[in-house]
DNA sequence: TTGTAGGCGTTATCAC
DNA sequence: GTGATAACGCCTACAA
């Protein structure tokens, strides 16, 4: 009981033998060399006679190369729903690799059984690099790239990212302190952070730099750990934010989703925005402007953070050496209404 | 100067040698099948002394099989900004396709190039299936499957569809008329509908059922045609409708994002929620529950919907006989409390 | 139980 | 210009 097989398709072999000339000139025509008029007319009329359509994993055996591009989605669940950034920067990272008739293939991680198949893909020969998104630390996909010696670009960087592979992101820590002192300076008085995912560096890193804008004013006390950046994390964070210190006037969220969230839990607690409670986000996501009111953030250029990953990967496919190890691209602090 | 090739890794072969043994006796110990302990212990001891890693390229050649099944997305720039579903129908798919050991690779189709890409990805033998997402009417995707003879899944079913391709959905006139009566029974004398994406079967479909609820009564002047699904389209759908009838006092939303939006216009507008105008939407999405009032909604169960995809791909490929084409899947209606 | 040999569909290297 | 021929890395009869 062996299963079916697809129907048998037209090879090269087959075109040559309906053309009456040899595999190799076939190939020529397919790729392009020397070959005379009559030979190709007679090869072209064959291939549309019998519909040949080349197999391009054979092609990849023989060139050793796939001419497509993994994209790893490490625990997408929360993410897909959450965060519009994942799908920008999808978009953005297969626009690119189109422009080099690259294929993007997405593959996502949720399970164990996952990551050992998807390190038996990505090692396989099917593709010639992979970009690999919202890794945490330890992440054992960093031990897989590793290993395996594959091409590869990170979109942000786990602390134990091993120091020889490329990654794009944002200065996170930066921005959070650019952001939170902006804040500071309408002259919010109890100031308190919803912060999440902390094994990601996106989510350390925005928290230390809230930290450090605060200086010394900083209160411990009024940092509220969620898990994910989602909206039933900022509702959670905002009513423990307001139970520990209902003075609080001022809230840096460590995502939009999570503001908007926080949001929420104050129009609960009857508190109104921005007079009440100044409140900044992080992403200038679709959550930004779709709240009441619209909320003051941190532009992510995910589309272009995408598009330097696939860059990333393309340059080191071409064997051009990278200027640098790690790219960190320009987040404009966006001013609306909530703060 | 041609591109770098990859590091080299070693093959059966190299093992083969290395253990002293014929390469079958490798592909034995790899596979499963007659071999002595002691050259079993042999070869395992050489596969990670030189850390062998197979190349599923070269099986997938041999074989004929890939044990890959592709997601293919089309023009998902609007879906994953506003649908929820995609990504959950997508994990579904691939937890289904995990369970088979099979991996599920995503494509995206954004232009003519990416379409010509995916095609030649599709044809070329590195995957053995395709499910496939929110084609509209006279897609060239499905011409491209109907000629490849690919196992194929289609996600709703365009209306064009060949009559050989299995595909799953939900009832959507069906579901759409059930929450329309639903609407109309709390008393509602003017309804309209904000109708999307018609050139899909689940945006003409919705208009068809809610068209059908309303009977006599339906009034083409009260349907507001929107592009996409999402909140911007709700937005300008709802004060379109209000200009056209300022008494209106019931809206059937095509999806939640567009419900979330109009309930937006209706804001600016003065009007409350459900007290002036009652509103349900579609989709039982993350929406339902963060706008307020929650919305009265039809539940589109979005991972099983992927999961069965994936299981209509994986009878396919055992040769099994599917009983129906296509699967409907029950669309329970959500009721909270904007209608 | 194990080795040998042929081929999956393609491209590259030679002679002719 | 074109046709043999040899790989790419793997699996599987078949023979030993």
């Amino acid at each position: 009981m062996s299963r079916p097989q697809p129907p048998k398709r037209a090879t090269v072999h087959d075109i040559a033998a309906a053309a009456g000339v040899s595999r190799g000139t076939v190939s020529r025509v397919l790729n392009g060399g020397y070959v005379s008029a009559e030979a190709r007319a007679a090869i072209e009329a064959a291939i549309t006679e019998v519909g040949y359509v080349p197999n391009t994993a054979a092609r990849a055996l023989k060139m050793r190369r796939s001419e497509a591009v993994a994209f790893v989605a490490l625990e997408p669940h929360s993410l897909f729903l959450d965060d519009p950034n994942i799908g920008s920067i999808m978009l953005g990272a297969n626009a690119e690799l189109s422009l080099a008739d690259h294929q993007m293939v997405s593959l996502v991680v949720e399970s164990g059984r996952d990551m050992e198949r998807v390190a038996r893909y990505l090692s396989g020969g099917f593709v010639d690099g992979a970009i690999v998104v919202s890794a945490r630390a330890h992440d054992p996909i960093i031990q897989v790239i590793g290993d395996l010696r594959l091409p590869a670009a990170f979109v942000g960087h786990p602390p134990d990212l091993d120091g020889t592979i490329p990654y794009v992101g944002i200065d996170n820590a930066g921005s959070a302190r650019e952001v939170t002192t902006r804040l500071v300076a309408t002259g919010r008085r109890r100031i308190g952070m919803i912060a999440a995912a902390l094994d990601r560096d996106s989510g350390s890193d925005r928290l230390a730099g809230f930290r450090a804008a605060l200086g010394p004013h900083f209160d411990a006390g009024l940092v509220a750990e969620v898990p994910h950046y989602d909206y039933g994390s900022g509702v959670k964070g905002m009513r423990l934010l307001l139970e520990r210190d209902p003075a609080i006037d001022g809230v840096f969220a460590a995502s939009d989703a999570i503001a908007a969230g926080a949001l929420e839990a104050l129009r609960e607690a009857g508190r109104s925005v921005p007079s009440d409670v100044g409140i900044v986000g992080f992403d200038d996501s679709t959550w930004a402007v779709r709240t009441q009111p619209q909320l003051s953030t941190v532009h992510q250029p995910a589309k272009e953070i995408g598009a330097v990953a696939a860059q990333l990967i393309l340059h080191q496919l071409r064997g051009e050496q990278l200027e640098t190890l790690g790219r960190l691209l320009p987040t404009p602090v966006i001013w609306r209404d909530s703060a």
